[in-house]
DNA sequence: ATGAAAGCGCTAACAC
DNA sequence: GTGTTAGCGCTTTCAT
């Protein structure tokens, strides 16, 4: 692999001037940059990152971690990072951890060993170990989607309870009268959140609070699945607000195979727009978080905290949208 | 941060013995590597992976560079890379070109500056540019997925001839009589190889070529879904294999929309299994394709290729099975 | 068994 | 405007 010292022979010039060039400092005489251009390109030179970082103590490199990969949330969160990365000559790694607590911590220490320029987290620990010193995080952090305010960091978050509210709401005045909710783990701060927004949406519309109409679950299709099957058992309702995109399949799988028909007998809204949410049978009204959005203001908030290690943490709030498809068209009076 | 001086300082010892103690390097006093041990404990020390690599030049470290991290085949893909890596001490980061060729090339280009161990590469792109040298790939590269003959590289495929070949066979038996195909773009080696599978089986159940039933698209959910309206006025077939997740779900709608019954009024196969098959209504019928052990595969060829640099380019081919659900089961006499 | 010292490839003072 | 040089934090001969 051709270095610098090569190019420079090669030039017939410092690897300073080299440098400068390969980094755009003007103080080059023009010819001369023109010379170190033509050599790097016949040389084919590419300048070692490692090098590089070791000597400027900057990766330019972020690492994003998140629990579930196949989550499209979290895909388009990714998004997010890389283009607003880009701009500011970021590279974003994605980090997976299946909310393995181990695969976490292995994932924040690779971060500092890398020497990241920042770490991107969405977690429910809030134990992050040796990764939280006295002095702050090892690594530049900033939160996403789940509030961890035991930890002084900066954060961007979804406003759950508002878009849940807006969710219950919408079920009601669809037509609905009893109302389920099928919310996430309750050590989860989403799923609380949205839980409440559930429960507010149901005091102001003055239906009085059932508890047989609330299940948690894990976030996953299975538990979806179960939680909709135990619903219906407790005393059907006709109407179910179900708090993630995975449930929401398995909560529509369970539907299906009881044969209760959606929107027909029960009106249906999910959390988190995905992909293919207008591509089910029937198309799924949901709760849309600006996924994109929480990757680049985390990007942001990040470059903001590397210019000014001591402001007070900021926490940005971003507003979900309801978008009304099919699952939850008003029912037709009888 | 603290370095490895400072621990040798704390610990009474030179920097080399640290070093020592950090790599398993047997030949130190077990009384003085613990309190090495105990040093970087207390310090809290990381060693700096970038300088590490700068003197190994290794970073055990490698890309996996796919057209889609939406697509839940290169997902699983990726899982396998890690599971796999996690044991050789790699570590897998995920680079998402949204099949844009000037990304693909950013991230190849970023993988040579990262001086990265290997890359793991999903495309159809026959050109790498500067990438591909005359001795070979800047970087060890193992292809996936996808055929690129004209790059005598190590490849993992899978075999989409025989997949798409059992599918149309299954869908034939099940009791369809005119099966129409949606394939990938015509440049795609996957999507010629499974439109191959689909001619054969064609040919070898005696019906004759009719290319009104097949369809090339995008490996996208509109592709998919204008393919099948096209299909369904061209002359409506009673059994449809679609070879991809994306363009499963655009035909599924778009036949939903039409109002056609599956599997009542048509058979249908997807490809590519994947998390949600399951749950779609009906459950459809899949050919999956062993997506995680194409990334593992991927990486014991890697490791050999790194141990071996001469030895002749080898392919692996995997198989993928039918998963029979209920959008395909066999119709009923009427 | 341990330490001293060179060097991986770059950048940034500093000198000219 | 350009070159010389030190040093980023490690690992690895080579001495001892």
């Amino acid at each position: 692999m051709t270095t610098i010292y090569e190019v420079a022979a090669h030039a017939g010039v410092s690897p300073a001037t080299v440098s400068r060039v390969l980094n755009g400092n003007r103080a080059v005489n023009g010819v001369m940059a023109e010379r170190v251009r033509t050599s790097i390109d016949e040389l084919g030179y590419r300048p070692s990152q490692v090098a590089r970082s070791l000597r400027t103590q900057r990766s330019r490199t972020i690492a994003v971690i998140v629990p579930d990969i196949e989550n499209p949330f979290f895909t388009s969160v990714v998004r997010g990072t890389e283009d607003e990365g880009r701009g500011a000559g970021l590279m974003t790694v994605v980090c997976n951890t299946d909310n393995d607590v181990e695969r976490e911590r292995g994932y924040l220490r690779l971060a500092v060993d890398q020497r990241m320029d920042g770490v991107i987290l969405a977690t429910d620990q809030h134990d992050l170990g040796e990764f939280m010193t006295t002095r702050g995080p090892a690594v530049t952090t900033v939160l996403i989607d789940r509030e961890l305010d035991s930890l002084r960091l900066d954060a961007v978050l979804v406003d759950n309870v508002l878009g849940a509210k807006e969710a219950t709401r919408h079920l009601i005045e669809s037509g609905a009268h009893r109302v389920a909710c099928i919310t996430g783990p309750a050590n989860v701060t989403t799923a609380t959140q949205r839980l409440q927004g559930y429960q507010e949406a149901m005091r102001e519309a003055g239906i009085r609070r059932d508890r047989s109409l609330v299940r948690h679950a894990d976030y996953h299709s299975a538990g979806g699945r179960s939680a909709m099957a135990e619903l219906m058992a407790a005393g059907r309702p006709d109407g179910v607000l179900v708090c993630n995109n995975m449930m929401t399949m398995g909560a529509l799988q369970e539907l299906s195979d009881q044969g209760v028909a959606v929107p027909g007998d029960l009106l249906l809204v999910g959390f988190d727009d995905e992909p293919w949410a207008p591509y089910w049978q029937p198309p799924v009204t949901t709760v849309a978080q600006p996924a994109r959005e929480v990757g680049r203001s985390a990007i942001r908030l990040l470059l903001d905290r590397i210019a000014d290690a001591d402001s007070v943490p900021r926490r940005i709030l971003l507003l979900p949208s309801l978008q009304v498809r099919a699952s939850s068209h008003p029912r037709q009076r009888h």
